[in-house]
DNA sequence: CTTGACCCTGACGTAACGTCAGGCTCTACC
DNA sequence: GGTAGAGCCTGACGTTACGTCAGGGTCAAG
């Protein structure tokens, strides 16, 4: 049973906080329209037109285009529950960012008080800007392991271009020494392979996100399941997706029976 | 020892994580002017830049306008340390409303499930915008206790009219007996009138933040000393602002006597 | 000596409102 | 029952904090 109550833009603005306004502007731009309005014109806004508002503030809140906004919460696929669940997931990360920043104010004291320099590097840490749309797009769909997924967003966003060429030669070397191995016809599963894959593991770890021997894995598997990541490796060599991910595999049974 | 080392505003926009563009921005409206220019026109950054973009970049993630931002920073009573400790203080607000607003998702969630509608004032709570004007203005010159600030205003953004009208009329009576005290002549350091000093202690404590004696007479100090709260007394009896400023003094001195 | 990555300074564009101006509506009080 | 004050409406122009070219120097590498 709903009650059927509405409510005026200034009793909105009070409520939600926001200025006469903004309703206005929402309005015209079609973000947010009242389900109704008075014989005189007036804005009507019911229990569900709040209910949108609110999720356009927290939204706005977290940084998100009006436009942005509206995409998200028009879309076909929308569904209320997971999208609130979504918007939860999104201020937990906010809070891991502000407790990042908070972190950083501390250093910043501590380094004040012995009169030393911060780090360059970690000066910014959490105050870079996020790239929503990538966000959006990307994570979006594919990739799952989220969380790699943004820290590697986060590192990468630092790199230069001479950065880039060498992490990325680096990267091909050892592919590269890989497709020799398959050439040859060595085991996915020998102490070559297995060294390579490890060497492949430590690059991962070092210049994109801690990359444990599970998480390297799970990465694994994504070779042989992913579109984009299959076509990589096949132009270097036929059937070193497979090889690689037997490879790594086999790699990460070997460090757990090491332990 | 400082070590003199300089960035290029390519170099900076990649450690921060901002544009080209926003450096150029804040050098024109003179809000982060790089300390030096190469021979041929080049900004150059060096430390004590890069940690004024930290700041900057931290205020303007709490949503100050750059104007704002460039007060606070260029305050001839500007302080590193107290600065940054209050920076820790906003971010750590800023996690508490996080945390409310959280909050309120779930009670979307849960009230989504049982097909009931939210409660209309809670629905918002952490969302409203935040009146930095107010924080910034007061806070930075007078006031001193800036804690008891923060807590008055973090409490008195929830009253609602109603509230107000209350807490005022409470306030007004008190004021208005202390003038009445004034009118027959009675002795500041009298019963009478620190019985009256107590309750305003109390109406302060109670409506707006923890109020000490040692923090009452603090206040008392600020009613002569303060040309705003000296209009206020003034206006309901000529010489009023004195006569509590003693009746506090002298409710302050009776509590310790007592404990 | 040219090419590609960076740097510079204008100058115009844009998103999300703020801020009037001019005018209708509704309750309240004399 | 009229009028004052608070609230609503629709333009329309202003503002903040950059984004986005355009046109043109700088510098290391090949």
């Amino acid at each position: 049973m709903i009650t059927q109550q509405f409510h005026t833009v200034g009793q909105v603005a009070v409520l939600a906080g926001v200025t006469v306004r903004t309703l206005h502007h929402y309005d015209r731009i079609g973000l947010l329209v009242p389900s109704e309005r008075s014989e005189q014109g007036y804005r009507l806004y019911d229990y569900g037109d709040l209910e949108r508002l609110r999720q356009i503030r927290l939204l706005r809140e977290l940084r998100f285009s009006l436009d942005a906004i509206g995409q998200m919460l028009d879309a076909t696929a929308y569904d209320r529950r997971s999208a609130l669940v979504g918007q939860r997931e999104l201020l937990r990360e906010r809070q891991e960012r502000t407790e990042k920043i908070i972190f950083g104010v501390d250093r910043a004291l501590t380094a004040l008080e012995e009169e030393k320099e911060m780090n360059r590097t970690e000066m910014f840490e959490g105050l870079e800007e996020f790239d929503h749309e990538q966000y959006q797009e990307e994570a979006e769909r594919r990739w799952g392991h989220t969380d790699a997924y943004r820290e590697s967003m986060r590192r990468t966003r630092r790199y230069g271009k001479n950065d880039w060429a060498r992490i990325k030669e680096e990267g091909e070397t050892v592919m590269a020494r890989l497709a020799d191995l398959l050439a040859d016809g060595a085991q996915a599963a020998g102490r070559a392979a297995m060294d390579l894959a490890e060497e492949h593991r430590c690059h991962i770890d070092r210049w994109f996100y801690p990359c444990s021997h599970g998480m390297h894995r799970a990465l694994a598997d994504m070779y042989t399941a992913d579109p984009r990541f299959m076509e990589y490796f096949e132009k270097r060599g036929q059937g070193l997706a497979t090889f690689v991910q037997d490879a790594i595999k086999a790699n990460a049974a070997r460090a757990r029976s090491r332990s």
